[in-house]
DNA sequence: ACCTGAACACCGTTCAAGT
DNA sequence: ACCTGAACACCGTTCAAGT
């Protein structure tokens, strides 16, 4: 109910982002934002063309703090970090996180992220074209890891029942779904993954 | 507006998968399956507890026709099988597969075809706890690139910007995105790093 | 006891009416 | 011209009233 002196993109996005914080992503809805702002809904669609458009701006800001080592660091410690980093800023951020997960942010930070991404594959020695793939295989199983991570946060029963899909005991991997050392062990077999495609050149 | 003499599950889930092909996820509503089928709404709810145990049921019949090469086959060649027979399935029902997408699911079929990939990883050489990393990973790889081919062909504009995050010259992939080559392209990266780790043992 | 549909508490977005 | 809020066309689900 906080009725600030004059709106922009930015103090909607960042309100958004704390309310989600705050209230989990069931109420960053249009008109609970705005009920939040302390303004009508319609005012948002003057900043954003929907809905929609608002998350992607919201997720790209919970990216902020996500930092890449840059060029200094080894191509696959250099990928492990970006990733890495994505996926802990996405975490601190529960609100958006699933929408983060769910499209990759195409803003200035997702583009930041990206090309260092990019910088490293390309160092490691790839052609062009498979810079390309492997970076989207890369962004797809960092967005599916992430969606794992905070489903299993919110203790969907469903979830613990992969393990009956994949089988064997079950107490064993409950605590794998979505768990860090899950994420980092599907990361490495995507870089040795990648070396080996780079060594076959 | 079918009634049908009696209503069960089974016919409730294959008129949802039907509406869903014919119109679209969003025609895949509590109320608008009960019209399809021509029963209240509060019909459903007497075989379902909610709207997303239904799309669950849905999604698992989706996977019917979704077939296991079977332990005669080679270990990666059975999983690529595996794998590219799901994301081929899903992406015969356009209704659900984005429900697919973001839920692996663990009706008979998930588990069928999960059992498989398990049976494969276990033969390639992974000792067990490394099967269940191994076999998730994969599924999240699956669900992610799923995701993205179901966006690009909504022909979501935004999927075709994810190029700008890449960087790169823009026409080269754009049809990159959720392509079957793209999907191939990250799964032999995985295969590759299973390999490798299953060789390192 | 079982079934049903009216009602509740929401959505995103359009659009006409106000300033 | 700009802004706003009433209205439209939906949701999922509850629950009280009917059979």
């Amino acid at each position: 109910m906080v009725r600030s002196g004059r709106l922009t993109p930015e103090v909607i996005v960042d309100a958004a982002l704390r309310l989600g914080d705050r209230e989990g992503a069931e109420a960053m809805s249009m008109r609970r934002i705005a009920a939040d702002i302390g303004c009508d809904p319609m005012t948002l669609y003057r900043h954003f063309a929907n809905g929609e458009a608002l998350l992607d701006a919201v997720a790209d800001a919970a990216l902020a703090d996500a930092r890449d080592p840059g060029p200094g660091t080894p191509w696959a410690e250099r990928l492990r970090a970006v990733m890495t980093e994505i996926r802990a800023a996405a975490l601190r951020h529960p609100g958006i996180s699933a929408h983060l997960a769910a499209r990759p942010p195409l803003g200035d930070n997702g583009r930041r992220l990206g090309s260092g991404m990019t910088a490293a594959l390309t160092e490691a020695g790839l052609p062009p074209a498979d810079v390309v793939r492997a970076s989207q295989a890369l962004v797809a199983y960092l967005a599916a890891a992430l969606a794992m991570t905070v489903r299993a946060g919110r203790r969907d029963e469903r979830w613990a029942q992969v393990n009956h899909v994949v089988g064997g005991p079950p107490g064993d991997h409950l605590f794998v779904v979505g768990s860090d050392e899950q994420f980092e062990y599907g990361l490495r077999l995507l870089l040795n993954g990648i070396r080996v495609e780079a060594l076959a050149r």
